[in-house]
DNA sequence: TGCATCCTGCTACAATTGTGGCATGCTACA
DNA sequence: TGTAGCATGCCACAATTGTAGCAGGATGCA
């Protein structure tokens, strides 16, 4: 199911159903770049559901889509992909390159980190 | 020149190289998952070359290919794709994520995490 | 009850992508 | 010197993708 095996377009509404975690059609359209038509729309999702990567839900009519791996399965895979590609398999690299990024931090999140680390220590 | 715009074999190229720095078609194509024909390669190669998103310089008779941006370039957007579609915004809690991936954490990784959080923390 | 809506399921088709073939040109070495 | 080995530049073409149109079935309200 590897999601950079999808499409350009498929993998563009497989991330956006990820990142919204359920959603219509109509909704991932109107959060899709360079929105093609509806219909369009739906036959891509129609395409990701016969691959086996969605799946939907009636309600009130309407199908609702989801995706069909676990959520944080997906996100392990898109991680470890990011970090082979770009910071040559150093997931430490990657973790150091984003807080770079991060605008401010909480003192949760900085709680949240300093145990991570402890425990990635400890893996050892 | 955003990647996901990419098509799938050409992005899977681009990737590698990028992952790779620089390299030859047949480097490429030897690191590719199902690599298609030698010629097919090229063609790719071509084609993202005509995109201007990848370059060329002639060494020893062959090609040696490279990414256009700033591998910095690169990887910051691939990050923050991550974090948007994985980690509702959070880059704090993708790295986080991304520490409970590592296998084994140096003292100079985490030496560089702790500072990285630190500055984080002072960016405020 | 009849008409707008909104959704779905097909169907269709053009453009892009994915893949490979072939002729040509430069080395290198028998 | 000629022939095998690579690498390149085109060219061609099938498959996949990207996009949309249209008919049909519920719903809701004038």
């Amino acid at each position: 199911m590897m999601i950079d095996s999808l499409p350009r377009r498929e993998r563009e509404l497989f991330e956006l159903l990820c990142s919204a975690g359920e959603a219509t059609a109509a909704e991932l359209r109107a959060a899709m770049k360079d929105p093609p038509s509806y219909s369009a729309v739906r036959t891509l999702l129609a395409r990701l559901e016969a691959r086996g990567v969605i799946k939907h839900r009636v309600a009130d009519q309407t199908y609702v889509y989801k995706s069909v791996p676990q959520p944080a399965k997906v996100r392990e895979s898109a991680l470890r992909q990011v970090v082979r590609t770009f910071f040559d398999g150093s997931a430490a690299n990657a973790a150091t390159a984003l807080l770079g990024l991060t605008k401010s931090l909480s003192a949760d999140e900085a709680e949240a980190l300093l145990k991570a680390i402890r425990e990635a220590e400890e893996r050892d």
